[in-house]
Order: C-alpha cells, then structure tokens, then sequence
DNA sequence: ATAAAACTTTTACGCGCGTAAATTTTCGGT
DNA sequence: ACCGAAAATTTACGCGCGTAAAAGTTTTAT
C-alpha cells in the first residue's frame, strides 16, 4: 500500500482512472457500477487507501447512514447489553450508529436529542428515561426523525414500540412462586426511575388477584438509578420491621433483588429455596449478573436477541420506505430458575 | 419560538440582523464578537431555533471538536464507568465525545479506529485492548490523530499514558492479606484479555519475595471477556483440587473474584474473615458491583476520578497546542476493606 | 452485425459554512 | 467633537462531494 496521501475524490479517481462521478456512485453503492469498473476501483483502493470525507459526504446527502442509539444508562449492563446488541446490528446492515446515555436524567436525554438532530441520522433507536422523559421534547423530535421506541414506551411516539412483555414477565414469575411455596409479595422502590416498575406491579397485582390471592406490595424509598445501593438500604428497613408478610419476595428488577440479597447477607437471612433458607428471592430482567449472585437469582429474562433484533429491523424497515402503523410489540421472557426462588 | 424552519446561516443572519460571517464567529466563539452583536444574535437564537450544519462546519474547520472515547468493552461495568467519568468530562469542556467500544475483538478495534478517522476526531482517549491490540495499526493511528492511551499502556505510544498505579494497586493489597492473616495466593486467568493482569501478577511475585515469602500462582483455562464464568469454572476445579496452599486468594480482577465468590458459594464454601470462615477472598479494580457481593469483596479501587480527569486534561492541553513529551502518569488505588478478606 | 439498453464520462452547479482581505462602522478616550 | 482602535460588514473564494443533464462508450439482445 503506497503511502501517498489522497485528500480527495478527485485524485483517487485519477489514480483509479476512472471519473470522479462514477466512484461517487461506487461509494454510495458498489452494486452500482459495472463489475470491470468496480474492480479498478477497489484495486486502486487497495494501493491507495481512500475513504470519502465523512462531512462533504453528509453534507449532500439526503440520507445519512447514521442511526442512533440512546439508552437511560449505558452503567446499567441490562442497558449497555441491549445497546451492544443493536450497535451490532446496525452495523452488519451498513448503517453507522452512535451510542447515547440520557445519564438518568431528564437535562442530558434532551441534550442527546439536539445532538442527534444535529447528525441528521437516518433513523433513532430509544430507550426512553421513562417518567422523566420529556414528553414534548420526544413528541417533537418524533415527529421530526424516524424514531423507534424500544424497551418502554412513551404513548405511541415514533413509529413503533418494541419491548417486553411486562404483564407476561410478572404473571408468568408470579405464578412460579406461588406453585411452588409461598405466594411473593412485590418489592420496588416507591418512585421508581424506570417506567416499567409501574406495568410490574400492575402485573402482580392482577395475576394475584386472578389467583384468589391478596397482593402485598413492599416500596421503599430512594431516588436515582443506584438501584441496588437504595435496594440494600430499604431492605435492611423492610427486614428490620418485619414488612414482609411472605417469605417470598419477588423485586421489581434484577438490581434491586440484587441490593435485597445482599441485605439479606448482611442480616444473615439464608436465601434459597433449600428448607433451612428462610426467604426466597425472585427478580425480573435476566440481568447479566444475576447468574453471580449468592445464591444465584431466579428470575424471568428479556429474550435480548429478540428484541433487539425486532427493534432494529422494524426501523430498518422504516427507513427503507415501507410505512406501517405504529404498532407495539411485545416480546415474552423466559423464566430462568435458579437457587434464590 | 416560532416555527420557521432556517435552513442556514445565511437567512438565520438576515433574520438577526447581523451579517453571516459575524454570525459564523459568533458560532464559533461567541466571546468573540461584541456584547450588543452577541445579545442580538442570542436574542434571535431563541425566537428561531436555529443550529448551524455538524457537516457543512466540520468540512472546513481544520479543527473539528470531536473526541473519540474507545474502550475495549461497554458492557465491563468497570469501562463503562470510566468512559462515563469522560464523556462528562469532555462535554463540559466544550467537545463532543463519541463513545466505542471495541466489543473485546481486534477486528472490532480496528474498524472502531478507521472510524474515528473518517470523524476527523481533535483528539482520541483509548483504552486498548492490549494483548489483542493490533500493534502496527495503533501505533499508525497515533501518528495521525492526537491520541492519549489510558487504563493500559501499549509500549510509548500516542500523547502520554495515563492509568492507575498496577504495581502499587497489587503491592499494597498483598502487603495488607499478609498482615491480617495467610499470604495470599495470586489467582488469574492463564491467558488474560486484560494486559494489566501481567503487571499484577509480576507485582504480587515481588511483593511477596519482598516480604520474604513464597508466592503460588494459580492460572486457569479460559478464553475471552466472560471472566466472571470462567472464574466460576476455574474456581470449582481449584476448590475441588485443593489448589489454593492459602486460606487467602488475591484475583487479578474484581470480575474474577465475583466468578470464584459463586463457585465459593455453590461449594459451600465460607468467605470471609469471620473466624468459621475458610476463605478469604480479594479483587482488584472497586468494581461497581464489588460492594453488592456476598460477603462484600474486599479491593483495591481505581481512582476513577483522578484517572479520567488526569486523562482528559492531558488530552484537552494537547489538542490546545501544548507540546509535551510522552509521559506515564500512573495513580495510586485506595483499599477497600469489606467482609471478603 | 445492428440496434437497444446500460453504463461512463464530461460538464456544471449547489450544499452550508469557514475564512481571508478590504472596507466601513462603531466605540472609547480625550 | 475628533481620532485611532476595535469590531462588523462586504465580497469572494474554497472545501469535498452529491447530483443532474447531455454526450459518449460499452455491453447485451436480436
């Protein structure tokens, strides 16, 4: 490869001897151009090394290839799992996407939002913060840039909403815990970051009732996304007042069963389901760590794959032309049994 | 705000009154102009809603005021953080940060590189990969693009280093196990991903011929970034091996050690530094989730704070003509004593 | 071989903005 | 009120590429 440096399309198409209209043409689509002249191209680009200038190509272009993704928390591993995932995805479809953190808060998602427009993407993958979103703010970017709403959704903003199946999630771990012991009562933080934590509780709610049963719903206190950190301290209270009317317990989330069974450690409270352990621990998200927690955490897991996959290729759908109505899908977890429930 | 849509600077500056290359300067440092031309601008700014063109400004700006953050994983809690701590830091320095992750593979390391390029990026914060890093194609991107190297050094490449002190992280924790109970026994993976592992096996060997003691080195089997699994597997086969000659395991990492704290308790096996304890077990690194573990795992902590700050000044002072020769900045952990040891 | 179809080349313009040079306006100090 | 300096304006060009139109060339089908 000659060292020579190409500063622009003009020279390499010099190089390659072939006009500068037709390697633009390449650039944009290689399947473009004649098979001879493709190959000159890519011959010449092998010596050469060009690429084209990344801000003259977008300048020009109606549509850029870009895409982003934006999630509440990329410290978060459920969230920096699904965001790997769909980074992925958009990549083997030839797009080229940015990664995004709102931070958990409301100033930064509105901040990632003027970035975005400012990047002219072709098309926006969001995790909305959820309550602290800013309705307007994503109603008018909506409006303005292809948007598919993933994981939580915000009315019917964007073209479409893929997530997981809340109601089935609770219901289905629900029903789990109270075939096999005692029926759980619902842990979650009393003002929850995550808009999900109200579907769940819902959730439970109905599939307990539906069972005959009375729900029992522990919050505790605590603002932010250190959830596990809040969880850890409002279990050592809920364990200390005796809140909880069962010895099952079943979190909102995977980080807050997270905080409770460390809680539960600190207090020498054995969790499992062996006879000698007194409390049973259930969580919802299929969190990367919940397999190393001690004891490892039952829980019901989002079906990432799926997900993301669905979500990815709805908007590639989208913005490749095909107009659908907004729809919402929403996609079954799998139960994982572990040794805390 | 009214509606009008501004499609540039030209008829934004008719509508403001002042002509476009005022507002170009203005755009471009709004200190730059008078006050009463800045207040008529802004005044204009918020009745228009009007942000000039990312592509059209970064073409011809020799400078753009992009900053690329690459780190080798997004989902390792422990680089999501920092590259947390840099976005922030960046943002408020004025620039605009774009986080990648190169998925723990070479390749993907090297396709994140070629597109920083393509963002003309002022300057790069990258924590390689290390032993998978492709050292040629590093060490020819640095060439081209100010790049500061942190977390872990690859030989005197880019502006500077910085990271935290391996050698002084290892030393201090070893010395503290050796003072509260057994030496302990240095446990890593055979085949790192992390190149700090090197160091911090190298640190712990001297550490304890320093005190005049034996060290043991237990290495296991396993390939990849999964380290939590393949310390779970590797720690059943030493736990049933007898492998460890110490009551005390010092792990190269904090993942590592959460990995051996499950196979700890699938065994059976008591942690802790309680007397009817038969294991103590420490982690390097104050992973985010070292304080959720059972018992807490006692660690040496990154100072992420001086780390990221540290970085990124040095990264902001180069891209702003201060030439300074390559230098490692190398910082000191703190000791986090918690139940595990 | 010939005509039609497909592809390239040439030419030319525009995108939105940075930026330099020359000129005019504005401002503070006297 | 006057003058010099500082700032704003006018004018003009260039960045690297997309893209359109017209003309020329190659390929494919008949």
């Amino acid at each position: 490869m000659a060292n020579d440096k190409i500063k622009n399309m003009e020279e390499f198409a010099a190089l390659s001897g072939i006009s500068r209209p037709t390697v633009s043409k390449y650039f944009n689509d290689p399947e473009s151009v004649r098979p001879k002249t493709r190959a000159r191209i890519e011959e010449a680009l092998q010596e050469h090394d060009y690429r084209p200038n990344m801000y003259a190509v977008n300048q020009n272009r109606k549509l850029t290839k870009n895409i982003g993704i934006v999630v509440p928390s990329l410290v978060d591993p459920y969230f920096a799992e699904i965001a790997r995932n769909l980074e992925r995805r958009c990549i083997d479809a030839g797009y080229r996407p940015t990664l995004f953190s709102a931070h958990g808060e409301t100033h930064h998602e509105v901040d990632v939002l003027m970035t975005l427009r400012s990047i002219k993407p072709s098309g926006v993958l969001l995790a909305p913060l959820g309550r602290a979103t800013d309705r307007a703010v994503l109603e008018k970017f909506c409006d303005d840039v292809p948007t598919l709403i993933f994981d939580s959704s915000v009315e019917q903003f964007g073209l479409a909403f893929v997530g997981s199946d809340n109601n089935q999630f609770t219901t289905h771990i629900t029903d789990y815990l109270c075939r096999t012991g005692e029926p759980p009562c619902f842990y979650e933080m009393k003002t929850p970051a995550n808009p999900n934590a109200h579907r769940r509780r819902q959730a439970y709610i109905e599939a307990m009732e539906s069972f005959g049963l009375t729900p029992h719903v522990i919050s505790i206190d605590g603002e932010g996304w250190e959830f596990e950190e809040i969880s850890r301290l409002g279990g050592h209270k809920a364990l200390e007042e005796g809140a909880f009317p069962t010895n099952t317990v079943l979190c909102s989330n995977d980080r807050l069963a997270i905080g409770l069974l460390t809680a539960c450690y600190e207090r020498g409270v054995k969790v499992g389901r062996q006879p000698d352990a007194v409390i049973r621990v259930a969580g919802q998200d299929g969190h990367p760590y919940s397999r190393f927690t001690c004891p490892p955490l039952t829980t019901i897991s989002h079906d990432y794959d799926a997900v993301s996959k669905t979500a990815a290729n709805a908007l590639f759908d989208a913005i490749e032309g095909q107009v659908e109505p907004w729809k919402s899908t929403r996609i079954e977890g799998k139960l994982i049994l572990r040794d805390s429930a």
